[in-house]
DNA sequence: GAGAACTTTCCTGATT
DNA sequence: AAATCAGGAAAGTTCT
């Protein structure tokens, strides 16, 4: 791994941005670029450096992985950014801060917006969605009232929100990035021997933003396939972002987040997806009935189904990062399992956000919860609305079980 | 290809 | 009245 990142980097230098570090140091690794003495990055250059790096990698799309991680990144001042434009998964709205966007980007987070506020769009003159992040960036929520009618409400509140989740600048973009990376090249990871676990720590050493570290690091690739429930699992990918933290969420078999699975406890393993990426892949679950009237106005699904950690162990790790979690949840009684969603549909946005699915509500989410009283997952609380149970066959939740440290 | 596992969607009816 | 709960049914994907 240590040779292959290397050749990401010209020249190593000592203040390490960011960098890659495995469970038993063995593969301690560099993962920088040249920075002047006594020069820091301000988080945005960091991000352009590595989005610019971004681009190189996706730039030249006809080599095999394993091409690209013997081979130097063309110089990045000369990576092609328009060239893949149009087709990497990384480039959409929800990938980007506001002020990043393209004119596409806006149209496709318009078009979002109507659809899943169900707007009439006709009422909506397309003129008015040309304009590029910046230019939405600066507008006034009158501004947007006005462009916008009474989506503009929804519009603006998004873009509060979304310019609030970006606000710890680019430094997101750059876990991103990271997520972009290993989901393009996985063989990055593919590291022989030592343990079979590894972190990853991504940190912004100045303002410890995603110094997230789990001991869920999963290895792709060249470990042992084991069973995996078909599921959720999959390789990395922007997905892994923990939807609640923003931190990086990766799954490892010792982990809790792969522990007390649906098939016995066995999500170890990630295998890379049977599609192709110019396959188009359903998201799983009865299809919603056609909306004829939002047709026209629909921006293009995403090209793959969300792939993550499964419902329960989401709602898991909301419970078990209550700093993080802004009130979502709570606990009850930690040593029973009781939990109780404080705001439900919030939670159930997130969920929806997660799975890149706009139509998620409590209602959906709650039936999803109610199955897992079968399986035992979760039992009933009788009587106690919003109140769940972990069940026996749940894992990961219990104090001396939570192995993710924050 | 069959079947299992799992989630999503829709629905009806009951309860709080 | 609205939110929530309960659970049947159908439909879809991905896996074994």
């Amino acid at each position: 791994m240590a040779d292959t990142l290397q050749h990401f980097c010209v020249p190593p230098v000592r203040h390490k941005q960011l960098r890659l570090i495995s469970q038993s140091g063995l593969f301690a690794v560099c993962f920088c670029f040249e920075q002047k003495p006594g020069e820091m990055w301000e988080s945005s250059e960091l991000s352009s450096i590595l989005t610019n790096a971004n681009w190189a990698v996706y730039s030249t799309p006809e080599l095999t992985a394993a091409e690209s991680c013997t081979e130097p990144l063309l110089p990045l001042a000369n990576s092609h950014f328009s060239s893949v434009y149009t087709v990497l998964e990384t480039e959409k709205w929800y990938h980007k801060p506001p002020h990043h966007w393209t004119k596409g980007n806006i149209l496709e987070w318009i078009s979002h917006h109507v659809e899943e506020s169900q707007f009439d769009a006709s009422s909506l003159d397309l003129a008015s969605c040309s304009m590029d992040g910046p230019t939405l960036c600066q507008l006034s929520r009158d501004a947007l009232l006005s462009l916008f009618g009474s989506l503009g409400e929804r519009l603006f509140q998004n873009l509060l929100e979304l310019k609030a989740q970006y606000g710890e600048g680019d430094l997101k973009m750059t876990c991103d990035f990271f997520n972009s990376l290993f989901e393009g090249y996985p063989e990055i990871l593919n590291v022989s021997g030592g343990d079979s676990s590894y972190d990853l720590l991504i940190t912004d050493e100045r303002s410890g933003f995603c110094s997230y570290t789990q001991n869920d690091l999963k290895l792709l690739g060249d470990m042992t396939p084991s069973s995996d429930n078909g599921y959720e699992s999959g390789r990395m990918s922007p997905d892994s972002l923990n939807s609640v933290t923003g931190a990086l969420s990766f799954r490892s078999p010792n982990s809790p987040s792969s522990l007390g699975s649906d098939s016995d406890q066995d999500l170890t393993e990630e295998p890379m997806p049977r599609y192709t990426e110019g396959e188009l892949k359903r998201r799983r679950g009865r299809p919603k009935k056609h909306n004829p009237g939002s047709e026209l106005f629909r921006a293009k699904k995403r090209k793959y189904a969300v792939r993550g950690t499964h419902l329960w162990e989401f709602i898991r790790d909301i419970l078990i990062h209550p700093e993080q979690n802004s009130g979502l949840m709570k606990w009850e009684d930690r040593r029973e399992g009781v939990f109780k969603f404080l705001k439900s549909e919030a939670v159930a946005k997130l969920w929806g956000q997660k799975k890149r699915n706009s139509s998620m509500n409590y209602e959906k989410l709650s039936r999803a919860m109610r199955y897992y009283y079968k399986r035992q997952i979760l039992e009933r609380v009788d009587g106690r609305r919003l109140v769940y149970k972990f069940g026996k066959r749940s894992s990961g939740w219990r104090e001396g079980e939570v192995g993710l440290s924050v």
